[in-house]
DNA sequence: TTGACAACCGAACATATGGACAGTACACTG
DNA sequence: CAGTGTACTGTCCATATGTTCGGTTGTCAA
């Protein structure tokens, strides 16, 4: 199959994209007829049958405005979901806790954008940016963004981002629990896990995933 | 405003989101109507209506399949890029490298969708699979993903995929250059830097970010 | 020159689709 | 009870929109 595309085609299908991008639905033929200045409708769905053929689109015949953009390169669209960045973790100050309060106002905030497999199936997601170095190595440094499920339930060696309430100290890190006891252990291996007791330990949430935004 | 919704209201909402991720496109009133049970199409028209007043959706008047869902909580709809993961990353084995040939086929392997903001501008990213973890310590364990910029630029400091050729060794560490020499420091600082030839290292990648799949 | 063919034009056509209208049912209020 | 408002029903209509069809233009090869 060729992949040439005619220059009139290309303008097409750019076309449809900007459209989908500021609508959320996608052309009439007319309105494709309109935005690439094209005579009549019939060359429209003239070609419009063969980027179909060639696999760019799929159209559901007989339905209105039911053209979908197939792959286009590599972008496309699905959904996403918005992570409210709600704070930044760093070794003095308390971990940000989201509330109800944060759910509702998360639309104005900063946020960053995944998809849905990053947050399976799991409600309360939200990012945190890493502010200095002590407390994390690896991926995890100055200005990454970390993201976290809410939970206080960690399975022994999850990464979760705790907060030592007597240290007023905020942490990522390893946890592993002995009975009363927990440990606290660095990914970084030179520095000394932690051990305290339970009551000690606030688990903020569970590390799914580290980001480093690109320079 | 009351933020209240009928059972029916509600279902419709549903509805026209469910449709919206099997379609690219929104339905029709009357798509609304069987999907959802309802008798009339003037009783769609009415909910829906009173939908856009509460600012759950925005239309345009006279345009089929006009419906645009807004903020819905917080998953809405926007551009994303798939990631192809082209092989996996282990210890004792070459760094798959993508080539042109990758590019190409990457609608048929493995992928994960992450929004432009994590690939920035940039035009070469994949993903690998962290197998063992003999390597990589932190947020990178068996299992996670990581997403790498392709390029052998890498500024001291970065995190890189590199490729040892005098021990057939793939690793995950920071890079450093001393002139001739390069280390290749390990985010896990009990384990030793390896100092090497700058000839012996090839640098597949820069990592952008890393996810653990959820469990 | 002729025929085949891709690309295009303009208009007419068929129907998919949104919206209006006249009612009905029911709950609530004075 | 009359009066009011919300939610719904079924039907009809105007138009938004996809599709078809006869004809034109330009290119290329036999």
């Amino acid at each position: 199959m060729q992949q040439e595309l005619s220059e009139k085609q290309d303008r097409m299908l750019d076309f449809i994209s900007d459209f989908l991008d500021q609508h959320d639905y996608p052309p009439s033929i007319r309105q494709i007829q309109e935005g690439c200045g094209i005579s009549s409708t019939s060359v429209v769905d003239y070609n419009l049958r063969i980027l179909e053929r060639k696999g760019y689109i799929r159209r559901d015949r007989e339905v209105s405005r039911a053209i979908e953009l197939l792959h286009r390169g590599s972008p496309r669209r699905s959904r996403v979901v918005a992570v409210p960045i709600i704070g930044t973790i760093a070794a003095g100050s308390p971990i940000p806790v989201p509330d109800n309060q944060t759910w509702q106002n998360l639309d104005y905030g900063d946020s960053i954008e995944v998809t849905p497999e990053f947050v399976g199936g799991h409600r309360d997601v939200y990012g945190l940016r890493v502010k200095g170095r002590s407390m994390v190595d690896a991926l995890v440094n100055d200005g990454d963004i970390v993201i976290l499920e809410a939970t206080s339930q960690a399975k022994d060696g999850d990464m979760v981002a705790a907060w030592l309430k007597r240290e007023q100290e905020a942490t990522l890190k390893k946890i592993y629990r002995n009975g009363p006891q927990v440990r606290l252990q660095p990914a970084n291996e030179m520095m000394e896990p932690i051990q305290t007791d339970a009551s000690n330990v606030d688990v903020q949430g569970k590390v799914i995933a580290a980001v480093r935004p690109p320079s």
